[in-house]
DNA sequence: CTAATAGTTAGAGTGTACGCTAACTCAAGC
DNA sequence: GCTTGAGTTAGCGTACACTCTAACTATTAG
């Protein structure tokens, strides 16, 4: 079974563009082409085509995943250089994940604030816009404004 | 307390280029001038960047995130629509780490699979480069590389 | 056979987020 | 008072990853 550039472009949700981008760039050698010159993708084509897409979600740089295949399609003498680059982007999405944690916990934090401040009716009311993401969200109730909610029937 | 664009950038990280390009794209209109013209941030300043580049480094546009900082201006008024737009991002902070784990187990897929690849001396004795990250590795032995492993005193 | 549709290349244009330079001003130390 | 270093604005340049256009060719349905 093979796939022209527009059933791939539906299946990754990659515009033909892009695909023809990646085929410039030279991410995708692998690709045959039929007598007329039309790209024939395998379903080997498009797993590397996910991992492709994989690497590139997880930060690497198109130059740099070209070098990456350029060292796929040199064979075996390339492994060990190719175990270590999956290695070190195993690194980075640990450390991106854990930086995602902790944009989150400060995330986390100000909805928690802007809740109660949002209950207080004013941001005044509330305690501390600290850095201490565990910090209790406490409301100065002088300080609590009568909101006037708006209702559908309200005049 | 207050502090210099350049005392800043060595706070940040982040450059001095960078932290005038945020100032007149909109981002800091909170931070005050000395009677000459120049920036001077208080700390309260420095929690707020620090907000900023949660959203930035979270995947928020400047555009959105100039959008964010005119309704922080506007005081009380905007309270809901700023809590919403912190619900939104943590929501798309969780997003975020669920694709980036779903990335990690493809990772963690092939940096088994090479490790055996490297082990066998080739790629073709290792099974199934297939898309389940759970599927055990399995070194075909009869395909197995005899690897002349480089040693220092080799002739 | 023809029209519609989908593919091709080369190359120009776009959006985002900076990075840098030029020309200038200001503040502090000697 | 003069140098040094750090600040200022305006605006041009750049890297990256697309995105689109133009001009053309190939395939397929009727």
């Amino acid at each position: 079974m093979t796939y022209s550039i527009g059933q791939v472009a539906e299946k990754t949700g990659l515009s033909t563009y892009t695909l023809r981008y990646y085929d410039r760039e030279g991410l995708m050698p692998f690709v045959k082409r039929t007598p007329s010159g039309r790209r024939e993708f395998t379903d080997d084509n498009l797993d590397f085509l996910d991992l492709i897409t994989c690497l590139k979600d997880t930060g690497m740089q198109l130059s740099e995943i070209r070098h990456f295949v350029e060292l796929a399609m040199q064979g075996d003498s390339t492994l060990e250089t190719r175990l270590n680059i999956f290695k070190q982007q195993q690194q980075a999405v640990h450390d991106q994940i854990a930086q995602a944690k902790q944009h989150l916990a400060k995330l986390d934090y100000k909805v928690r604030f802007f809740t109660a401040a949002c209950d207080a009716g004013t941001e005044a009311a509330v305690s501390g816009d600290c850095e201490l993401p565990g910090q209790p969200i406490v409301i100065d109730e002088s300080l609590r404004v009568k909101k006037a909610h708006p209702r559908l029937n309200s005049f």
